[in-house]
RNA sequence: CGGGGCGUAGCGCAGCCUGGUAGCGCACCUGCCUUGGGCGCAGGGGGUCGGGCGUUCAAAUCGCCCCGCCCCGACCA
């Protein structure tokens, strides 16, 4: 494995994050397949944790998880007619199968919900079957024109939960309390900080009544949407047919709802919190908490340092790097780009003394311990390190947050933004929620990323467009 | 799909203009030496020069065709 210096952020952040990602083990491009990559074994553990983490919670809400087929008819995708028109250009479709072609083409699922809803048709009959809930861990295959990984990738994995229920209000509720836990995971497990908003309707997903989104800022000021969760409506329940009768013996569509997290999570953490070293992982999440790096000169010390770092090791539930021909400096550098929270030396003079040395990653920080307090300080260290990462990126996004109260204004703020030089915002005004609203901030290439649930600023005001009254000011930014 | 760039060792590149033994750095293997932030020295292995056709005594190099990848624009979690 081939360790290539890092481009430096200042330089060029697009490069440095490939860079990162590459270094940290964490993912390569497939090459061989457009847009595609390969996650690592670094960057597959993490999504290991992420999935353990989203997985407890969405048991903990009362989903079950299931799974549904790859391919979908083509004519599922067809039955909403707001759905095919948003999915159909970024659509695969399987024609020829066992060397004939297919009567009907397969699609490559982009998104489940109209084979869910074909499945909650037969699921479903009375308001006893109410709510339905259900999540499924899946691959999806989206033809995006441009890819960058994780961010945005041909295939990615996600977990995608669909639900229905009697009543819109039940809905509505299901919609939000999924919303705060993709927030809880955002910023108690990743450690970045996201804001909880409604997507405009020119923003929203194709096919639903509303689209909720979890918010995130990256380092260069560029927005990253972390989450979504959709109030379908009955749009589905109508297109598939999907009636429950209610305890009074009346027919309904059944309320729907549709909410998805993706490893696009994992290019948000490498972007919140990695540095010009290489990455930076939340203690949380870190495949590795600690590594043991030993180090040695002769013979008799080599037996000493090894064992006293074997037991170590044992008892903190770390790493030791017993790697021969590998100077301790070249394992600092190792493991400092895969992004290890922590790493202890454990040098003859350490061993002799019964001291090490604990070094955090995020802040350099070094520190000569007894090794009897080894365990404590590094329970501490992890748990001081992840508090202080949210708080970091918190204070970031802080600084990077502008009032505008014209759409010259923002449009100035935004327009020089580019994802490679940075000196992204989120800017907030008051602007109405009218596709032509979003329409002319996209002439910037920015966008109206989320109107927030709740409002931090001043209130109702009037819409810097087109003067009628809004309730509150919209976060304007440049996104990935 | 429009515009630009690139395909030579696992990776990063030089050589091409002006045709004549396929090179450099990193990585890899062996040995010695080193080890508290990328050690050093010596030796060694590894190539259908993206593919095809042509020109020529001779093609990585010149010509034609094809293929692939990357970047920039229009779509998106």
């Amino acid at each position: 494995m081939p360790e290539s210096p890092i481009t430096p952020r200042e330089k060029d952040f697009a490069a440095w994050y490939q860079d990162v990602v590459m270094q940290g083990d964490m993912a390569e491009p497939a090459e061989i397949v457009k847009g595609c990559m390969v996650i690592k074994a670094n960057g597959y553990a993490v999504w290991e944790h992420i999935q353990r983490e989203l997985d407890g919670r969405i048991k903990a809400t009362g989903h079950s998880n299931i799974y549904l087929p790859v391919l979908i008819p083509q004519s599922f995708l067809q039955k909403e007619a707001e759905h095919v028109e948003g999915f159909s250009p970024e659509l695969a479709v399987v024609t020829i199968a066992g060397g004939k072609e297919l009567e009907e083409p397969y699609v490559i699922r982009p998104t489940s919900e109209t084979i869910v809803g074909h499945f909650f048709k037969r699921w479903i009959q009375s308001y006893r079957d109410l709510p339905l809930l259900i999540n499924q861990w899946a691959n999806i295959i989206r033809w995006e024109m441009r890819t960058r990984m994780f961010l945005r990738t041909t295939e990615f994995l996600w977990q995608e939960g669909h639900t229905a229920h009697a009543s819109h209000e039940e809905a509505l509720e299901e919609v939000l309390r999924m919303l705060d836990v993709y927030a809880d995971v955002c910023e108690n497990i990743l450690a970045v900080p996201v804001i909880k908003g409604l997507k405009t309707r020119a923003e929203k997903f194709a096919g639903a009544v509303a689209t909720y989104a979890v918010e995130g800022m990256m380092q260069n000021g560029i927005a990253l949407q972390c989450g979504t969760s959709h109030d379908l409506g009955q749009n589905f329940g109508r297109a598939f047919d999907v009636q429950f009768q209610s305890s009074e013996g009346k027919l309904d569509y059944v309320w729907q709802t549709s909410w998805g997290m993706t490893t696009r999570l994992i290019g948000a953490l490498i972007m919140t919190h990695s540095d010009d070293k290489g990455l930076v992982l939340p203690p949380k999440v870190a495949p590795k908490k600690a590594v043991v790096v030993p180090i040695y000169r002769k013979d008799e010390e080599r037996a000493q340092v090894l064992e006293a770092a074997a037991k170590m090791a044992e008892d903190l539930g770390a790493h030791v790097d017993t790697r021969e021909g590998q100077s301790p400096g070249a394992k600092f550098f190792h493991w400092e780009r895969r992004g290890v929270p922590v790493v202890f030396e454990l040098g003859p003079r350490d061993v002799a003394a019964g001291k090490t040395v604990i070094k955090r990653r995020d802040t350099g920080t070094k520190e000569i311990i007894a090794q009897q307090e080894a365990r404590e300080k590094f329970g501490a260290t992890l748990e001081a390190m992840q508090a202080e990462l949210l708080a970091r990126a918190r204070q970031r996004r802080k600084e990077n947050t502008v009032l505008a109260n014209s759409i010259e204004e923002v449009e100035e703020i935004l327009k020089p933004v580019t994802a490679e030089k940075g000196g992204g915002k989120f800017v907030l005004a008051h602007i109405a929620d009218n596709p032509s609203n979003d329409e002319r901030v996209k002439s910037f290439k920015a966008s109206i990323r989320v109107i927030p649930l709740e409002d931090n600023y001043d209130g109702p005001g009037k819409c810097i467009l087109t003067g009628e009254p809004v309730a509150r000011r919209a976060v304007i930014a440049k996104a990935y």
